[in-house]
DNA sequence: TTCTGATAATTTAAGTTTAAACTATCTGTT
DNA sequence: AACAGATAGTTTAAACTTAAATTATCAGAA
């Protein structure tokens, strides 16, 4: 049986060589999806957690005082509906709560509750250390660039999108 | 109302500068979602297609004979029962087919139907210019740069599950 | 041959995700 | 006040995704 990493080799030798933009896409795929579900499954086998919930909990600990539905879909940057859905079921189980906002009766704060900053600390050590041995090997320059790659990706994208006039 | 690209560098100021790989995954998560994001909006407006079908259809068209359920289900890093779905669809529109394998009866060879292959080039050449307008500011340097890291977290992940045991 | 373990693919149940339609509310204008 | 348009959030339907269980088949060993 050939290895993730074999398969990927084998798919990108079908990949003409001038196709640039092309090759560094898949390459970020499938960088992304592998470390993707290493978290996945250090998330499941050690908490029991999916990755869209902790990345709920993440959000809100990163903000004092809680943040509305609607912020929370643009920092995930996924779909309101989509945070409605994960947002219940953390609620159910007790991780977050919401409340309603005194000045705008359509809207929601949502909060970390102790149970929930609790869980959220012992998982973020875990999550950090996976990634710091994930990323390892990586330079000081490599970083840089790396970012500024990014940086620049999404600049482009931004501007295409405000041409297009669809914002958000 | 903050653009996205707002919103992700007010995320990442709460990131403390220490935590490299952590900021390095961020950066790498929000990219490949606003790529994808344009790819999606290209490919429903444009072909009504979404982006699983056309990755499926992409892996069809760079194999000659065509390829197995299992091998396309580590060929695009999904499960086995997510090709399995995504293939019905395909199917009943016309795109792929399926074939029983003479050596193994277990197995199915999937290839192309010529309307699936037809439309798949069509994709393909705004697909790939897509890519080119969004990767068009990156420098040679910058791409191998990248293309360095991640082989790097690659060869890192495939190491791990060798070591506890989990391939594929 | 017969058994055992592995593999190919599907099925199942639960959860995630999206786009679009919808409800309720807000805000500015007249 | 009354209206129009915008916004916050939910709902809906369809599709996607996963992990785990299941079915059918294969391949090697006794």
């Amino acid at each position: 049986m050939a290895s993730p990493l074999q398969i990927f080799e084998r798919k990108m030798e079908n990949i003409p060589r001038d196709k640039d933009g092309l090759r560094l896409w898949l390459r970020m795929v499938a960088c992304t999806q592998m470390v993707e579900q290493e978290i996945r499954f250090m998330l499941r086998e050690k908490f029991a957690m999916t990755l869209p919930r902790f990345e709920l909990l993440a959000a809100l600990d990163r903000v004092a005082d809680g943040i509305t539905m609607g912020e929370l879909s643009r920092w995930l940057m996924v779909t309101k509906g989509n945070i409605t859905g994960i947002a219940e079921r953390l609620s159910e189980d007790g991780f977050i709560k919401r409340q309603p906002t005194p000045t705008d009766r359509r809207s929601f704060v949502v909060t970390l509750t102790p149970k929930g900053r609790k869980l959220f600390k012992e998982m973020e050590t875990e999550y950090e250390r996976l990634l710091d041995d994930l990323f390892a090997e990586i330079s000081i320059e490599d970083f840089d660039s790396f970012t500024g790659v990014m940086a620049k990706v999404k600049d482009v994208i931004e501007t295409l999108r405000e041409q297009q006039g669809r914002l958000g």
